[in-house]
DNA sequence: GTCTATAGCGGGATAGAC
DNA sequence: GTCTATCCCGCTATAGAC
């Protein structure tokens, strides 16, 4: 009888899709309303308001690209099978989910967003990282791998794998490929950056 | 007597800044016209509408970012003083104008954005970049360098040197850096990023 | 050219009947 | 829980006085 948690879930996963493809200001309640076949009342019924909608969708999209990263990095697999665990959950997660990235990284860099919005994710990354952090120090002090800047390491990993994602649609438009090749084209690449990658803490 | 070019050019300079603080639904004419110091009813008398003044900003960020590398794609100087000066070029625009790549591709990504708006930069783009190709597919038959898909290429000079800046305000929140720090860190890798690339096209 | 006033619309949110 | 009607604000854009 109660098809109250089929209406909620069918709220959420069309304000997912609209805020990722529009972002914040670009979704619109009645568009929301509109792809989850329901009246805009509803949505307010349901959550409250927009921002609401909003920080529920956001935390979607991130544990969408991250949860399975930040698993990795805490798990207790060597430096050089998380490199390779992590590229490849990168290259998967984001051939399924193109968009996401953007959607992440523009919300985030808007400064119109308070900061306290996207605390938590700042706490759950920086403990994951603690662990791998200490792994690659170890490390470094027996001399197996040169000492490594954190923050330069995973912007160095992120580079590579997200940074199509991000900007794909300028490089399938110069290039004229569609979706199937560009896709194509990262997961055959996924083993060089991988070997890249772990050339580049080699002492 | 004449001040109407000086209140051209502030609305086009406010129009520019809010543009690429706030993207194209987050900048709000109000906002533009309290930054130029000027009445709302200004804009229109001068540019007639908000999509008009978007088009004027969004040109000039394309060009703050690839007016000098479109150069560069096509002098004649070699492929790796090519690859050294773009390099370079990336890293001194973007410490300058750390969120212009943002605006750039978040609005190119956007759906809702007519795809026409964008054509003329691809042809520009195609333009400079099928000198450097012709290039580099000569060098290949003569062996001197691998053969090169020139997408991949770019994708992964972009990647280091964009990503960083697309992605900065994450990495800054993480890690606690500040902007100083951070365009250090990036003028200090420019070496390591070039040989990098250089190394990547090796036979 | 510059201002005020306001049209006109689209947006988020709510009241209240059912 | 669901719908209709509507409030009210903020936005772009324009009309018209000066």
């Amino acid at each position: 009888m109660q098809q109250s948690k089929n209406v909620e879930q069918k709220i959420i996963d069309a304000a997912y899709d609209t805020f990722v493809e529009n972002g914040y200001e670009g979704a619109k309640m009645r568009d929301i309303a509109k792809r989850a076949d329901i009246n805009i009342s509803m949505l307010h019924y349901y959550y409250r308001s927009k921002d609401n909608l909003f920080d529920i969708a956001f935390g979607r999209a991130f544990d969408c690209v991250y949860g399975k990263i930040l698993g990795v990095l805490s798990s207790d697999a060597s430096i050089n099978e998380k490199i390779e665990q992590i590229v490849g959950i990168y290259i998967d997660t984001l051939v399924e989910n193109p968009r996401v990235p953007n959607f992440i990284f523009s919300e985030i860099a808007q400064k119109s967003q308070p900061n306290q919005r996207f605390a938590k994710y700042r706490t759950m990354v920086f403990d994951a990282m603690a662990v791998l952090k200490r792994q690659m120090d170890l490390e470094a002090e027996k001399g197996s791998i040169r000492s490594v800047n954190m923050m330069e390491f995973f912007m160095d990993i992120e580079s590579v794998c997200m940074y199509p994602f991000l900007t794909r649609g300028l490089w399938q438009k110069i290039f004229d490929v569609d979706d199937t090749s560009f896709n194509q084209m990262l997961i055959n690449r996924k083993e060089s950056f991988i070997r890249n990658i772990i050339k580049s803490i080699e002492k």
